[in-house]
DNA sequence: ACTATGAATAAGATTATCATTATATAAACA
DNA sequence: TGTTTATATAATGATAATCTTATTCATAGT
């Protein structure tokens, strides 16, 4: 699971009108006519996110007749936001979006002599994540 | 939880540079310098990426002179996507935002007679969410 | 005091996102 | 076949997000 993914995920779910749509269909799938009598607005409007979400693989779509009908896919979203806690959990070193990142960490963190913030002393810090403040 | 919450959460993880950040806060706090040197990107770039992540309640930071130590925070982050799980499985007749859309959904649902598409029959659909297709 | 460092903020330009309006496509129905 | 319905797509305008450059502020060190 790759930066970018992510990154379409949570913008497909950043946006209200989205976010709306998408717990519209949690409850049941739905046609767009369904979703523009129930949200009131626009049918392009709902038409264009629907799209990014399908685009962000959160829902899937089917024809029936003229309509469309539009519904969770569950198990995308059952799988990536168990993903997503195995993506925190997982060392930057695994990470191919992390390589060059990983390895300038890896050299902060080891040579402690050289100084990468110009006062210095910063590459003694060695935390747990959310151990500070 | 309303939905505004969620949309500053979820706006704020779906920027590459923001995700970045907070999965290298997950290894350890950092300075901003750090992640300076780390992302080698502009130290402005990184305060404001900061900013929006600690305004959505991702981070927390402590002054240490004149550095800044960032870090995760860690409690929110459990609570929070535990929460969304809560969420979707929540009701619409409990969440404040859906007011007005849950008064209509039911409409659609029960006046199975009234056309809310103009074509009708649209009322007669009723699946559990992902049952489809 | 003076200079250097670390970080935040402001201002500006650029790009991306979103909503509207208009148009296109495709199926149903009369 | 012509019209209505359902949806998608395109084009436009408006708003918001992002990045850069410049500036400010606070603290450290000389």
């Amino acid at each position: 699971m790759n930066t970018d993914t992510w990154v379409k995920i949570f913008k497909a779910l950043g946006e209200p009108t989205r976010l709306k749509i998408l717990k519209l269909l949690s409850v049941r799938p739905m046609y767009v006519c369904e979703l523009e009598e129930v949200l009131q607005i626009s049918q392009p409007r709902i038409s264009q996110h629907l799209r990014v979400m399908k685009e962000a693989g959160l829902l899937k779509e089917k024809k029936d007749a003229q309509r469309t009908f539009y519904a969770l896919r569950v198990q995308f979203l059952d799988d990536h936001f168990a993903g997503m806690i195995a993506y925190f959990n997982q060392g930057l070193e695994n990470l191919p979006d992390f390589k060059d990142e990983y390895a300038r960490l890896q050299q902060l963190d080891t040579n402690c002599d050289v100084a990468l913030c110009k006062q210095g002393k910063v590459t003694s810090v060695r935390l747990k994540a959310g151990s500070l403040i």
